[in-house]
DNA sequence: TTCATATTTAACTAATTGCGTAATTAAGCA
DNA sequence: TGCTTAATTACGCAATTAGTTAAATATGAA
């Protein structure tokens, strides 16, 4: 993302943010296993449905997760499967992080 | 990043948010080709020192950057080069999107 | 049509965030 | 020591955001 004009880091931005919210994350990580209708999102993440569903609006904004209209419910399912390899990375970031960090702790406690 | 504990989703939120920001986006975008004291950066951003410098921490603290003290100069550079391949995924899932999104504009509007 | 259920949206509140400005700290130099 | 420059931090403000509650919409069934 060399040399990116000014518009699409903010579009960039905008897409990262989709993903700085525990609630959208937990959702994601539900829908790994197979869709969910909003109610079972909603009693899974532990909060409520009209929370669950301005969440899943924006998730579907950005192409993250796919609706389906089916009788009363609304199903809702993963449409890109490359949000958990960003995830993953993440994960694999913070971890490292957090190794640095705890070396550059055992320099001070490690002074017998 | 299946199964994840709630603390653990929260720290990956944190971490996607430091991202959120197209101010650090394109501070990032900058130290990709060498180190730049706090001055040089807030010129190229177009923004005030003050600016940068929070903007600067908030990297530093996910371990994003690194800070070297250099005469009275603080230089920045890249500590993790992972943050590249999140940036580099994020286009490629942008992309896709817009392709996606296209699409399905064109079966609305190639109907003659 | 009428009712019941599922989902979405509107309105409001509390909390967070990024920025501008000013004050503070730190380092090099006369 | 005092002066200058660079960087950081404190403070207040405007804007955004997530959550709650209530109203609106939609779908299937009696």
């Amino acid at each position: 993302m060399e040399n990116l004009p000014p518009e699409a880091l903010h579009d960039v931005a905008t897409y990262f943010q989709a993903l700085s919210e525990p609630t959208r994350l937990q959702i994601l990580n539900i829908l790994r296993e197979g869709e969910r209708n909003v109610g079972e999102l909603a009693q899974l993440c532990g909060s409520t449905a009209a929370n669950i569903s301005r969440h899943l609006s924006l998730l579907t904004k950005h192409g993250m997760v796919r609706r389906e209209s089916r009788g009363t419910s609304a199903y809702y399912c993963i449409a890109d499967e490359a949000v958990y390899a960003l995830c993953d990375l993440v994960c694999g970031n913070i971890a490292r992080q957090m190794e640095r960090a705890n070396k550059t702790r055992q320099a001070f406690t490690l002074t017998p």
